[in-house]
RNA sequence: GCCUGGUUAGCUCAGUUGGUAGAGCAGAGGACUGAAAAUCCUCGUGUCUCUGGUUCGAUUCCGGAACCAGGCA
């Protein structure tokens, strides 16, 4: 019988948190958090981090746990979320991953295999460099001689991907574009639930625009100035966070500090957006939409219970 | 009250030597396998303020009106 695995994800603002917790109880749940940013710690108000008293006795991993100097990547998440999930089977609980990062959703269900962890290569120096000196189209040049059918996906203006295409082929010497076929076509190890919760478009981002609101009042141009004074600086990825980046601009000059929180609303938004796509795309999500149950968190996670009650039993049945 | 400038896509504006128009932003859709809160791609018909006139034809030229700026009284 596979290992039980619960998804509660949905975009950003949507409302994630609260119901997670109610979720957790009712099934002896432990929470693996699936997000980017709420891994490091001092960034609580921009990352609209759960505070400890909100949590209400679950355990939470991957939340606070990273120096905001530190690397994090897809890589990284897989493997301490399946560590978290040891954990939280032999304490007999069941993981529910809760959090708005795709990517890692996916690295961690379908267990995509990834290399070891070869950190910063010098070759992907070398690249950035090349793209600088001779732009990007040369870099998709090269990707075309190597790995013909990673270039004709990848954009040449999407200069990231295309030098992880090269630096993929470099390390290991085949090419990314057979790997990432071959990992879309593996099933899941787990026995899961994949539920993103949603709500009407426009109700979503002017949730987001007064959650950047509450931000400003609860502080958050403090918090990203002792961030910035303890030397954390805009190369980092942790500083990529929204809200983050922002402010530091803010705090260079760059943007007037109404200029800084509408800038804030406006990516919040399209990274809503983004993670809608993103959900779309997966194939066996189950849509949670809000309205459709008139708002009532108690309808929502009866009906989660429920699906989810379905999926084990069909699980025990194969 | 007078003078000047403006009124064009949800917003800011460009433009048409008269042949019904286009950028940025917003918005929508999409991609994504080691930065993913990242990175990248695609999508632009709107009484060209209203109303008379000139003209084969006016959003464009001329007259008038309304509204908005700024200046003068």
């Amino acid at each position: 019988m596979k290992k039980p695995l619960l998804i509660l994800t949905g975009p950003t603002a949507v409302g994630k948190t609260s119901l997670s917790i109610r979720l957790a109880k009712k099934i002896n749940g432990a929470i693996i958090s699936a997000d980017s940013m709420q891994i490091y710690r001092y960034m609580d108000i921009g990352s609209a981090k759960i505070r400890p008293s909100e949590m209400d006795g679950v355990p939470h991993y991957l939340v606070d746990v990273l120096d905001p100097s530190e690397e994090f990547n897809v890589f990284r998440f897989q493997k301490m979320a399946k560590e978290a999930m040891e954990e939280i089977y032999r304490a007999g609980q069941i993981p529910i991953l809760v959090g708005g990062t795709g990517f890692y959703i996916q690295a961690l269900l379908k267990d995509v295999a990834f290399d070891e962890d070869t950190g910063e290569s010098r070759y992907r120096k070398e690249l950035e460099a090349l793209a600088e000196e001779r732009g990007s189209g040369f870099l998709h040049e090269m990707l075309q001689t190597v790995d013909p059918s990673s270039a004709a996906a990848i954009h040449p203006n999407n200069i990231k991907r295309v030098i992880r295409a090269l630096e993929y082929y470099q390390e290991t010497g085949s090419r990314i574009s057979e790997h990432n076929h071959t990992q879309k076509e593996k099933p899941s190890p787990y026995c899961y639930a994949y539920f993103v919760l949603n709500d009407e478009r426009a109700l979503l981002y002017e949730r987001i625009n007064q959650r950047v609101d509450q931000m400003m009042e609860q502080g958050l141009l403090m918090e990203v100035t002792q961030l910035k004074n303890m030397g954390y600086h805009k190369g980092l990825v942790s500083m990529q966070g929204l809200g983050y980046k922002e402010i530091l601009s803010y705090l260079d000059g760059a943007y007037t500090l109404v200029e800084a929180v509408e800038v804030i609303k406006r990516d919040t938004r399209h990274f809503a957006k983004r993670q809608l796509t993103w959900f779309r795309r997966e194939p066996d999500v189950i849509w949670v939409d809000k309205p459709f149950f008139n708002y009532q968190e108690d309808q929502i996670l009866d009906y989660i219970l429920q699906r989810w009650e379905e999926r084990r039993k069909e699980d025990k049945d194969e």
